[in-house]
DNA sequence: GCTTAGATACGCT
DNA sequence: GCGTATCTAAGCT
């Protein structure tokens, strides 16, 4: 699919992410599912983000990588995983955070270790996707094992602050997060489940 | 079902 | 050493 989307503004890129189709090939083994939850970080002028203040360590160095870019990175035994948006000059990304499981569930629920709970936080998905920092991090969106396409419509997104983040001062009351209103796939949130998980018909 | 505490290990300094 | 854009299980209701 077309990936210019990502080369202008993050939040926008963001939004557009909700309902896209990721597909993920690990070991030869193939698994799916359509993005619920994500978050903008902003480079430059966000206290939460890594780039913050054009900070640039081994870490974060494919924030500085245009945009289609995949940067995984690893906290608390974790992975977490970003693409990139912009350019060169424009440190910022989109954390992928939720995703509706589609194919290759009894996969996920192997690699998780559990039937359900499959992609609902950061490092759940990319645990059950197989998505490990020495694979994917710095490979490029259908370029890779990682592959972007077309997917659903949510029927309304809701913007929400950003998990996890606190101590960083007046960026955690941005409202960087979106999500598929009435999906349950998302971290945190209580939701009361909507009709077709929230997507347009 | 919700809230909380503690485990966790990796990359960078 | 230390900080971290997390997860799980326990304990309660």
């Amino acid at each position: 699919m077309d990936l210019s989307f990502l080369e202008k503004d993050t939040l926008t890129a963001a939004k557009a992410l909700l309902g896209k189709k990721i597909t993920t090939v690990t070991d030869g083994i193939v698994t799916s599912g359509y993005i619920t939850e994500v978050e903008a970080y902003l480079g430059l002028e966000d206290k939460a983000a890594h780039a913050y203040q054009g900070r640039r360590t081994k870490k974060n160095e494919m924030m500085y990588r245009s945009y289609g870019t995949v940067y995984v990175y690893t906290m608390h035994g974790h992975h977490c995983m970003n693409f990139i948006t912009k350019d060169e000059c424009s440190p910022e990304g989109v954390l992928i955070r939720g995703l509706e499981p589609v194919e290759g569930i009894e996969v996920m629920q192997a690699r998780r270790g559990r039937l359900d709970h499959l992609a609902d936080g950061p490092g759940k998905l990319t645990q059950s996707m197989g998505i490990r920092r020495d694979i994917y991090n710095g490979t490029r969106l259908n370029e890779g094992p990682l592959t972007l396409s077309e997917g659903k419509v949510p029927g309304s997104i809701k913007a929400s602050k950003r998990i996890g983040i606190d101590n960083k001062e007046e960026a955690v009351d941005y409202l960087y997060r979106f999500t598929v209103e009435g999906n349950p796939h998302v971290s945190k949130d209580r939701v009361e489940k909507a009709e077709f998980n929230g997507w347009q018909q």
